[in-house]
DNA sequence: CTCGCCGTCAGGGTTTTCCCTCAGGCGATT
DNA sequence: AATCGCCTGAGGGAAAACCCTGACGGCGAG
């Protein structure tokens, strides 16, 4: 019997040109979805072997569904498909328990051979997103996910929505020194180097609206 | 002779996707670009019958690319393909002389149907993308002051980036005085306070990665 | 042929960001 | 008790961003 997959990507043009790619291949495309609710859904409901997940979908994304699917469905193998290659992302993934992480960018060959080690029972990351693991071990011993404070956090959303340093020390009710000294430790954890990649940060992890 | 077609999309593994659903249909895709000037390069050498572009390319993108390539090859029909279904991109495009406009949470038969309309001459829109450019032309008589021109727009993307005034100055090879020029020019038409909100804007209309 | 927009560049100004160092209080962990 | 991380705050300086004004050549529309 061959091997079932659930594919989920909001665009069904890409969607339909995975189903093919995976169909040469000989696998079984069990269902289709186009949003992590419905892939969820659609897991629930079949617990394929594997579940291909594209990251960035509207209503849930695709580590949520991610989290659940595992949940409900601990024998699914999760993969997840992406257009970047942030470290951060994939220690997120990883620490969550997904089984496979590919990149976009790669050729499809990737994709197939990612479904077929996790089907041994292995874990599978993109060329490039191992290198910057192993470069992460290199730099520092340890994989540390440079988690930012609470009030850190909280600055950082009034950045990257714009208000400036005296604006913010006056929301929080800090001194400009203050807010400003939280604004460099921002700048220095996320290694960004300046306020754009601030903004960045900030709407990938989805802490403020567009 | 079948109809030759350019790919152009930075993930090669959507882009050979795409590449099944056109040979599927009898195309004969004969180049494949993983960036806006790559796609310029091939597109200048083999001058194909069309020219699907996808909109958020790295190094330049859709746009430029469509600009650059119906200069060199006025036969190529140009057809955009895209997240996004803003009005503002869509209304630029199709005065820059786009043939065909497709979203790609679309059915893959809605490029397929486009391939084979401009290749009559006729120009061809996703459905949800005419409804909006039919509203827009209802609602013409009022002038959109934030419309950026290409060299804004191209400033904004480097800007969005992360990239100081002086750096986007020697990318471009402008002077900084030049740069920041832009830089003000594009803040005044955003109505934004200061980069935070560019940032915001060029992610919003996918003008960046992540 | 004007007129306006675009892209180019400049001077000169203010404000904000970015980058150091340093330091006290406070709560939790060791 | 001592240490560590976090929040708080400050001084001071370099860089970048922000904001005026003004200018000139090109190019397309009226």
């Amino acid at each position: 019997m061959a091997t079932r997959v659930l594919l989920a990507d909001d665009h069904a043009m890409v969607r339909q040109g995975l189903r093919l790619l995976l169909q040469r291949e000989g696998l079984d495309v069990v269902g289709e979805a186009a949003d992590g609710q419905e892939a969820v859904r659609l897991a629930t409901e079949s617990c394929p072997d594997v579940a291909v997940l594209d990251y960035g979908m509207p209503v849930m994304n695709g580590l949520g569904a991610a989290r659940e699917i595992m949940q409900t469905c601990p024998l699914t193998k999760v993969i997840l498909l992406t257009m970047h290659t942030d470290d951060r992302y994939v220690l997120e993934a990883v620490r969550l328990g997904v089984k496979g992480y590919v990149v976009k960018t790669q050729a499809p060959t990737d994709l197939v051979r990612a479904i077929s080690e996790v089907l041994r029972g292995l874990m599978y990351l993109s060329p490039r997103v191992s290198r910057l693991l192993v470069e992460a071990y290199l730099a520092k011993s340890e994989v540390r996910p440079d988690r930012l404070t609470s009030r850190e956090r909280e600055v950082l959303q009034l950045v990257a929505s714009g208000k400036t340093t005296k604006e913010i020390a006056g929301l929080l009710g800090i001194s400009v020194k203050t807010a400003e000294s939280h604004r460099t430790h921002i700048l220095r954890k996320l290694e960004a180097p300046n306020t754009a990649g601030i903004v960045r940060y900030a709407i990938r992890q989805g802490l403020i609206q567009d």
